[in-house]
DNA sequence: AATGCAAATGCAAATCATTTGCATTTAATA
DNA sequence: TATTAAATGCAAATGATTTGCATTTGCATT
C-alpha cells in the first residue's frame, strides 16, 4: 500500500496520510478537513491536528490546493493539472465542479496593465440549484448570508 | 451630519456608525473591520462588536459587501453599482482594483448548462507588485501560503 | 530482527477573527 | 422631556485551525 505520490515527497508513508490522499483522489469536489475526517473514520480513527498536519503538509508541497470559500472554511483538493472551479448552491451547499476557466486570458492583460506578476486567482460562483429552485427552503441565518459575491 | 444611506434604511443614525459608512466610502479597496477600526479611532473610540455590527446590519441590509479573502478575513466595502474584484500583492498585500468582470458572459452559459440560477461569485486575483518584484523578501510562513487558487 | 532517531500522531490547550449575552447608553418619536 | 426599542461596550463564547508536548511509528542502519 505505498502511495506514488508520497514517495516523491520527503514525507513519511503512514496509513493516514495515504487515506487522506485517496479520499482526496476519489472526491468529484473539494473537501473540507471535516469531511475528510467523516469519510476517514468509517476506516481508522485519527485526530483533526493529524488531518490538518497532513493537508498542510501537502499543500506546502504542492500536493493539494487550499482554498478559504465564502463559508469561511478551508477546502482542499489533489492537485491535478486541470485547473477548476466550482459552482456551489446556497442553500443546499451542493457543489458541482465547472471546467473552463475563463480567466486565463485575463490575467496576462491585467498583467500588463498593472505590471503585477499574476501567480494566481481564485473563483467561486453562487446559485440555487435545481432542486432547491423547486422547494421553499429558507435563506441561511443573516450571519452566514453574503449578500454580494464581487 | 445626517447620512443619506442610513436614511433609506430602518437603522438608527449614530456617529459611529456614519463614520463606518464615510470610512468605507472613501476606500479605495475593500477593508477588514479591524482596517476599519484602526481608520476610525483617529476619530472616536468605539468596540469591535459595534464595529462587526455595524457591518452586518449594512451588509444585511445590501448596503455594504461582505467577502472572505484567502488571507482568512472579511473585506467590507460599500454597494455601488460598479462590480469590483480586486488584485492583492501576495507579498506586501497591496491591493488594486479591477473594473472590468469577465464573467458575465460565463454565468449565462453555465445557468444553462447546470440549470442553476446563477446568484453571484467570487473572483480574487493574486500576484506579485513591482515594489516586491524588485525587493527580495521572503514569502509569508507556510501555514498561510495558498500554494494555488483556484 | 533489534536499535536509534527524526518524523508523525493524539490530546488538550492556544489562537484569531468574529459573534453574542447582558447591562448600560442613546436616538427617535410621542 | 419621557418612553422605548435599538445601539453600544465589555467580557465571554464560538468555531475552524494551529500548536506544544508527550508518545508512537516509519524507516534507515546496524
Amino acid at each position: 500500500m505505498k502511495n506514488k505520490i508520497i514517495e516523491t515527497t520527503d514525507l513519511k508513508q503512514t496509513k493516514k496520510r495515504n487515506l487522506i490522499i485517496s479520499i482526496l483522489e476519489e472526491a468529484p469536489a473539494p473537501l473540507t478537513a471535516e469531511e475528510i475526517m467523516e469519510i476517514a473514520s468509517k476506516e481508522i480513527k485519527m485526530s483533526f491536528s493529524t488531518v490538518y498536519r497532513a493537508l498542510n503538509a501537502l499543500a506546502d508541497r504542492n500536493i493539494v490546493s487550499k482554498t478559504i470559500y465564502q463559508d469561511g472554511k478551508l477546502y482542499y483538493k489533489i492537485q491535478t493539472h486541470s485547473h477548476q472551479h466550482v459552482l456551489k448552491c446556497i442553500k443546499c451547499d451542493e457543489c458541482i465542479s465547472i471546467d473552463a476557466c475563463p480567466l486565463e486570458s485575463l490575467e496576462s492583460n491585467l498583467c500588463s496593465e498593472t505590471n503585477y506578476k499574476i501567480t494566481g486567482h481564485n473563483l467561486e460562483f453562487f446559485g440555487i440549484c435545481p432542486k432547491c429552485q423547486s422547494s421553499n427552503s429558507n435563506h441561511k441565518d443573516s450571519a452566514n448570508c453574503f449578500t454580494c459575491h464581487n
